[in-house]
DNA sequence: CGCTAATCGAGACGGTACGTCAAGTCTTATT
DNA sequence: AATAAGACTTGACGTACCGTCTCGATTAGCG
């Protein structure tokens, strides 16, 4: 169920993907769907999550700048690239709609925890870091801002660049 | 028939807004709707763009870092509280649906120039500024990505600390 | 609707009859059937009253034997060999399982008004006949009796037998 | 099972009478049901057929219009009071729906047994009688078509009339 | 000023997905 | 080996809304 909803998702978009269709196409009956999962977002959900600890990887060791710079591509490449990136972007846009799954995508905090990992760590070399959230929300936010309103993926370029800031305001 | 949108938006939610019902609410047929916009989205835009420009003020003068942080405020609160912003937030939720209305919220850069506007005239004091496009990604995207993703609006003082980190990284 | 209703009670039986057949079947949205309708048994009761006047002739003059006969092999005629007979045995079946259709067959009497007036009208010559709702149900018993649970529908000559039977008793 | 059957038929009606429910009141799964009975006619005609032959009496002995009459109030009371009768019922109507019910339930024949045992011992009584299937059905066919069509049973005045005018046919 | 025309509201139409329900099949664990 | 339990695929149910269409009623412009 959780390829064929990925494979719909690219294959018709998020609008255009019904239950019944994820159904036809998993071999499945619809009730099945029904019983597992109370929604759509819900099957978006397991569909991204089971991915995205492996896609997202949070770099462990080296300099501050490197680790930054490649946990920033490493998340832009599973936004824009990978299946449950899709699922992932699906989730938060129907989180505008339905506060239901507003809820639910903010529980399970998908992309905040490797980047408080990450931070974490950094955050003996980087003194001027502010709080967690704060933090994080620098971090990941210009990239997701990028592209969730933007009509190009940000660049390796633009990625280092955004690094650096952060280094030289956090430093 | 737009204020019809706008009340079903904060009454009903996005998800369960029908155009019928939009059409109900405002004593109006139904193919009129359908003469005049296309689809739900171009709606949402009209009853959005009609507001952006009055509710977010761009401050003309004073400090660097005041003008930031005011900027900021202003456009945390058309987000969070005003109508057009619940508007603005359902029609980049519905971008992620749809490519269709992507491009049409692209082509809109109903956020962005303002803060472009703001950006140009502040870089004659900040030198380290990256391009315009960066750097109103790395202004709007924190805000933009807790106002979308997470469970409360940014506070006033996350607000200010997010200005200060700028002008410290762009000084 | 009514025609597609008919042809599918002929082809399929009542049982596998759907409203998405019907729909289908009659080039029609199933919302426009519900619209109408509200429950199969209603547009069984519609593509049966429609007819059922036609169908079934009240032999206005002769001598009453000749009458009753003709009444009767009109009436087996309709039951056992019009489609709108056919719609209503599936009426009459429904209405064992359906208190809500029971009410509505019972209503619309559809057999027992066209027996009542020639009833009455033979009275003046069968003076020991019983009060009508018993002589219709004399009458009239025999013959449903036999196409509802019988194999064969009534011969002629036992239609014939009958008549004379009742002549007998009620003359 | 058959008690299950029995007393759903009654408290819920045929046409809300589900095979899981059966299953479920009886404390039984539902394989076993499917495994005895291939559908509900059969469970119902078995549920049926136990009681029919020990609810309505064929008296014996007496005059010819005693015996008729009793006999018809003992029908009557099985097809209004009892569940046995309310399975009879549920399943002519069914008849009407399904042909396999049909050819079952006409194959059981589960009235006219009695009533031809009846018929046959009170023959020599009444020269005028007709041959046995014609005289079966008057003499049941109007109870039949009074509980199936009919808003009341018939009431024992009504029956002790049809008898007299069938002794007075046959006589 | 009166008449024709365009436009509007209302809502029926053919479609289609929804979420629910029951059918009948199949598997598993119990007895 | 037969059972109760229950997950499975299938498909109809009745509902809601879609976008199109046809209607009168209401305007508004033109003669």
């Amino acid at each position: 169920v959780l390829h064929a909803v990925d494979d719909l998702l690219v294959e018709v978009g998020y609008a255009a993907m019904t239950i019944k269709g994820i159904a036809e196409r998993a071999g499945v009956g619809r009730e099945t769907i029904y019983r597992w999962w109370s929604n759509k977002a819900e099957i978006l959900l397991e569909a991204c999550a089971v991915d995205i600890d492996e896609d997202i990887e949070v770099p462990e060791a080296g300099p501050a700048a490197e680790r930054l710079v490649r946990y920033l591509g490493s998340v832009t490449a599973f936004l824009t690239e990978s299946t449950a990136g899709a699922a992932y972007r699906a989730l938060v846009g129907e989180a505008q709609h339905d506060p239901a799954v507003r809820e639910l995508v903010q529980s399970a905090a998908l992309l905040t925890g490797g980047a408080l990992r990450l931070l974490d760590e950094l955050r003996a070399e980087l003194p001027a870091m502010p709080e967690r959230n704060l933090a994080v929300t620098q971090l990941l936010g210009p990239v997701h801002f990028a592209v969730l309103t933007g009509s190009r993926s940000p660049s390796a370029r633009q990625l280092a660049a955004h690094a650096h800031c952060l280094l030289r305001a956090w430093g």
